[in-house]
DNA sequence: CAAGATTGACCAATCAATCTTT
DNA sequence: AAAGATTGATTGGTCAATCTTG
């Protein structure tokens, strides 16, 4: 009974610390390369994907997110260079994305930065310690017919 | 060196389970409901206040969002009558948000619901589990110039 | 018709500019 | 002038409707 408030707690610590180091991860990237975190994040997924690239729809998936999300978030990437945007054509429906040689050299350097800030805030975690936070997260149950609800993102 | 990879590991994994965790909670808030999780912490923030209310500041501060925010959100939760929205006469500047009836017995429904959603989502932790998290959540260190870094909310 | 992507309308949040009151 | 709140423009996200292609 009490214990359902602990989770509650629990909720709002995880909510609360989440947000705050999720905006100031986004400040710092705005201040300092001019591009907000789900850019980086786009810039991200279609580094893992390589020069293949990625459809519209797995990129979606990769981000967590609707495909009209995508394809709003792209827009304003692919007129600055940074990712390119081809049809298939196989398969005239499908938009596959990939980052150019200008998106990649961006990347390296926001991800390198990136490490830092994250590693900065947590310095204070043995590697045990991320261990058991990485765990416990897992753990969360996320309701049945949630979105993204069985999703692993590494 | 490879600790920073898992620095980032983990602050993805953080990412992912209260991005999930709350998009789950507000569809099942919109479902059932008809009002997002945003206008619930509206309510939550104003029933904790009680009947003395919140200046508009000290509301926005407690959902670490800025006044901006604080006007746009308030403004259709009075319209529905759930919030109260009066201007303090001793200074005509400041503006006093507090619960109507209406929405003190709404909060009580809603609130009942989200202990059993966030107890659900957290059944398979002990307390010992709950208070691990929270104290590593804790640990997490907000880079120093960082928006509401140093706020606690319970 | 079904699948993939885009569009349009809306909600939430930010910031900068403004207006009112002290 | 400075403080409190509102407004307007912009970004990110959702969903439902549409358009194109298979």
């Amino acid at each position: 009974m009490s214990g359902d408030r602990d989770a509650v707690r629990a909720w709002l610590d995880l909510l609360g610390a989440s947000n705050a180091l999720k905006k100031s991860v986004d400040a710092a990237f705005r201040a300092e390369f001019g591009l907000s975190i789900s850019r980086f994040d786009v810039l991200a997924a279609l580094e893992r994907a390589g020069r293949e690239g990625l459809r519209a729809r797995d990129l979606s998936e990769r981000l967590m997110v609707t495909e009209g999300n995508t394809t709003q978030v792209t827009a304003p990437l692919a007129v600055d260079g940074l990712v390119e945007r081809v049809s298939d054509p196989d398969d005239k429906r499908v938009v596959i994305y990939r980052l150019s040689k200008k998106g990649e050299r961006l990347f390296v350097r926001m991800a390198a930065r990136h490490r830092e800030w994250i590693a900065r805030a947590f310095c204070a975690f043995s590697p045990a310690h991320i261990a058991t936070l990485r765990k416990l997260l897992s753990t969360i149950e996320l309701p049945a017919g949630s979105p993204a609800a069985g999703k692993d993102a590494a």
